[in-house]
DNA sequence: TACGTATATACCCATATGGGAATGTACGTA
DNA sequence: TACGTACATTCCCATATGGGTATATACGTA
């Protein structure tokens, strides 16, 4: 039960689930999500955190950077993304990220993961 | 984007997961909630007050009892709840619920909704 | 009308949560 | 070794959250 708490918990911030819905989608570095949801870096990088501890991402250096990856082995965590996916469709904030997720090597120039 | 927070929100209390897990499965009256989680009064009612709140459930007064109805137009909530039954399926605290939801009405006499 | 049962609400408190500002740490480079 | 960039962490604070106890309200019945 704890565990599925536990999922709910983490998407119920809306940050933590415009990260989540980015990294569904493509590893990232801690920069280029900052770069893509226009937060503060110790906000982006304390949620990251929180993520981690809890094993729904796996983090991974590359020199300077900090490359974070989805559980993707995680079911329900990835039926609940997926679940969102199919309801935000046509939401703003959303489609925005996205759009921003597509382009984001225009933001911003790294290695990839 | 508010509108999946808040689904979020709403299942990642404890109590109110198991709540909407009972009302997936059938209608019921406070007193049926309160019998088969063995909660207070108070915090179930609270609990339900909030689910109300926010139009996950619906309420119907038949005589002294309040009955509980889940919003099953509400697509994503179903689809969230969805895949938490697959997930709990072997769960302790889940099949013990389920369990006493199957002979609620040895716990409790009501009338049906 | 008085009472019992079912339910809702108010009040209070402990704890959790999220964010900002500042600071610490890791790594690459000059 | 000194510095810049990327990232993590600490400290602090405002607010949100959940639960307990007590109380109020609604409805049926004697």
């Amino acid at each position: 039960m704890t565990e599925v708490i536990d999922v709910f918990k983490v998407l119920s911030d809306e940050t933590r689930l415009r990260i989540m819905l980015l990294l569904y989608n493509k590893s990232l570095c801690v920069c280029q999500i900052q770069a893509i949801l226009e937060e503060t870096q110790p906000k982006i990088s304390k949620h990251l955190g929180k993520l981690r501890d809890l094993n729904f991402v796996e983090s991974k250096r590359l020199e300077q950077l900090m490359y974070y990856e989805i559980d993707h082995s995680n079911k329900l965590l990835i039926a609940l993304l997926e679940d969102v996916v199919h309801h935000l469709e046509k939401e703003t904030t959303y489609t925005k990220d996205m759009h921003r997720l597509k382009h984001v090597d225009d933001y911003i120039q790294v290695k990839a993961f």
